[in-house]
DNA sequence: CAGTGATTTGGTATAATGTACCACTTTATT
DNA sequence: AATAAAGTGGTACATTATACCAAATCACTG
């Protein structure tokens, strides 16, 4: 009996998530940073370039920690770059950032989110306020297993998922009820 | 022990799904003739009105498991209706039919699909098969309290979700194996 | 049954998101 | 320097979705 008990709170304490930051008041310039320079130690061991246009995506799609549409980045391009940059540029730059595991795509928003943990392992779960719009990314063994575990139940094999939970953050539910 | 064991073979049996249906050879006629008299019957008691273009575009998305989108439904509906019938028009009976939950759009294929279980309580949760394309739903009692738990533990409210599972089939592993 | 308001549909035009394609430039390799 | 590979510029276009207003249909009342 206590042996399950133990097991069951080691299950539940492996989580990561970045919530604390994207929903509750921060320094977000150490978000942006911290993201530049995983991006760059990130490319530079894969051996592909974060070319001028691709950092300069990631970092406008780090602005903050709700979700970008492509458009959205074309519009302020030349906000960094100084010059106009058009659409397939910038599904190019997109393209690679996916790929490289630097930004996710939210697909029921047509809109981009950077990954607060590149390089590590992790289940694409992200849980976004509707009032305020943040993003938050979580990654819980637990919820992984269950995914998995269900799916096999049904005979399926599963090899990518997309989970996209809408809800209040906890800052809007402080809000809400204080209003 | 023995308490522990049977609560939870409880819990692993609570599980909705049509995974057995979409992913199998099966007699589809019968999937879109209970889908039909169900839309009758749940519109009736809504007091609302399942009109010719409703149920025509209810019947397309319901020939296959496979998501269909809005533009195909577009192309299909003279094969019913015998006239052309524009965009709007449909995108109109798609909102009518998500409201009353007789289908659901899966947002990475910008597509719809009919959902089995209407009328009943159910998460949404699709396992879409990335050989055949086909697409089951299943409502997991443990991964729904499993998704909840993830979420209040980041003090997140949950209200929505979306969940799309890619991967394999039984189907299509049987298929990957014996070639 | 006629009148009236609400719901539904028709249809044009346009918005929003994403891509095919080819020329050109820059970078890496020999 | 020559060559190949990778990245970018830019036009045009494809796909998905919606705004808007007019016409038709339906539901209800007198
Ligand atoms: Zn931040
Ligand atoms: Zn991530
Ligand atoms: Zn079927
Ligand atoms: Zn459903």
């Amino acid at each position: 009996m206590v042996h399950y008990t133990k097991s069951l709170l080691v299950l539940t304490l492996i989580m990561l998530s970045n919530s604390r930051a994207a929903h509750h008041h921060h320094d977000h310039n150490r978000c942006l940073s911290a993201a530049l320079s995983h991006a760059e130690q990130h490319c530079t061991e894969a051996g592909v370039r974060l070319t001028p246009i691709r950092r300069a995506v990631l970092e406008l799609i780090w602005q903050s920690h709700r979700p970008l549409g492509a458009y959205a980045v074309v519009e302020q391009l030349p906000s960094i770059l100084g010059r106009p940059i058009r659409p397939p540029s910038v599904y190019r730059a997109i393209d690679f950032l996916l790929e490289m595991g630097l930004i996710h795509r939210l697909p029921s928003y047509n809109a981009f989110i950077g990954c607060p943990f590149p390089g590590s392992e992790h289940s694409d779960v992200f849980m976004v306020c509707r009032c305020c719009g943040s993003a938050a990314e979580v990654s819980a063994e637990t919820l992984n297993k269950s995914l998995e575990d269900t799916a096999s139940r049904a005979g399926f094999q599963l090899e990518t998922q997309n989970i996209e939970l809408s809800g209040l953050c906890a800052s809007c539910q402080q809000e809400d009820s204080s209003s």
